[in-house]
DNA sequence: CGGTTATGTAACATATGAAGTTACATGAAA
DNA sequence: TTTCATGTAACTTCATATGTTACATAACCG
C-alpha cells in the first residue's frame, strides 16, 4: 500500500514555522519541504478552517501561527487533515450476509479497533509544543558541529 | 486510503475450508468469495509455501488445508501474505537530513510503532481454530431460523 | 496416448487515491 | 494598477490492490 504522508507533512511545516515568529509563504514552505505550493495549501487548509493557523493575500501575506503549541496535539492535527484512513487493511465487506465473513470482520475489526484507538491516544498525548522541545535539542546537539537546521 | 483486504480474504477462505473436509477448488473458492480464480491462488500462494495448505492439480485437486487450526494464528496468516503495511500513514522522507524532520519522525513512529506491535499482537492471540468456534456459535443461532451460512 | 481438469504465473486492464502540476480567479498591499 | 500571495479546480503522474485473459504445467481419466 502507498502510504499517506499528509501528517508527516503538515507537522513538518507546523514546526518549521515555530522555529521563528512570522509569516511564510507557501512557496518558502515548499521549498524546504521539497514540494510544491499548492500541496502546502491543501494540507494547510483543514488547519486554517479549524483557526490553527491564519492565512493572508497580498504582499507579506502567507501563512502564520494562531494556536498555542502547547494546546494542539497530533490528534488535533489530524483530525484538522479530515480524519483519514489511519490502517492500510480492511475488511473485504462490510455489511456482509455470509456468516463465515462475519466471523472473520469481527475479530479483524476487534484488533483493528484497538489499533486505532492507541494510535489516537498517542496522537492526543503530543502537543505540537514537545515536537518543538523535542526539537530544540537535537538543534542544540548539532549546533555543537556547527550544523543548521537543514543538515547536510 | 484504498484498504488491502487480502487479510480479510484468505481468513474468510480458510474459514469456508475449514467447515467441511475435503479439496476445494479456486473457482469454488472465488464464487463463495465473489472474486476470480485467479485471486484466490494468489492470494494462497504464500501460505501453500509456508505448509498451510496444499494445493493439487487435475481431476479431483484443488486445496485442502494441511495444518492445526489451533496452532496457526492470525499473525501467522498475515506473515504468509508477506507481512503487507498494516499503517496507511508513514513518515514523508524516511532518513532526512533535515532535524525538523527528524523530530516529527521520531514522534510518528513512536505511535507507529505502538499501534503495529499491538496489532500483532492481538494476530498473535487469535487462531484459526478460534475463528471457527465463533462462526459455529452464529451458525448454530442462524440454523434456529433455518438459514444457510451463505445466509439471505 | 489424448482429453479434461486443475493449479501456476505472466501479462495486461481497471480502479482508487495521494502527490505533483498548471491555470486562473480573488484579494491585499505597494 | 501592478505585484504578490492565497484558493481552488482540473489535470497528470504514480503506486498498488484487484480483476481478467492467456497459456504452460501437471494429474487423472478414458
Amino acid at each position: 500500500m502507498k502510504q499517506d504522508s499528509r501528517l508527516s507533512g503538515v507537522l513538518h511545516v507546523l514546526l518549521h514555522m515555530a522555529q521563528q515568529p512570522g509569516s511564510f509563504t507557501s512557496e518558502t514552505l515548499a521549498k524546504a519541504m521539497d514540494t510544491n505550493p499548492v500541496v502546502i495549501r491543501r494540507i494547510m487548509a483543514g488547519l486554517r478552517d479549524l483557526g490553527y493557523v491564519r492565512s493572508e493575500k497580498g504582499h507579506g501575506g502567507g501563512w502564520t501561527l494562531a494556536c498555542d503549541l502547547t494546546k494542539v496535539t497530533l490528534r488535533d492535527v489530524y483530525t484538522a487533515l479530515g480524519s483519514p484512513a489511519l490502517l492500510a487493511m480492511g475488511n473485504r465487506t462490510e455489511a456482509p450476509g455470509c456468516l463465515v465473513e462475519q466471523a472473520v470482520n469481527a475479530a479483524l475489526d476487534q484488533a483493528f479497533g484497538d489499533a486505532q484507538a492507541l494510535l489516537l491516544s498517542r496522537f492526543g498525548e503530543v502537543t505540537l509544543a514537545m515536537l518543538g522541545d523535542d526539537l530544540r535539542k537535537r538543534l542544540g546537539s548539532r549546533k555543537l558541529q556547527g550544523m543548521s537546521a537543514h543538515g547536510a
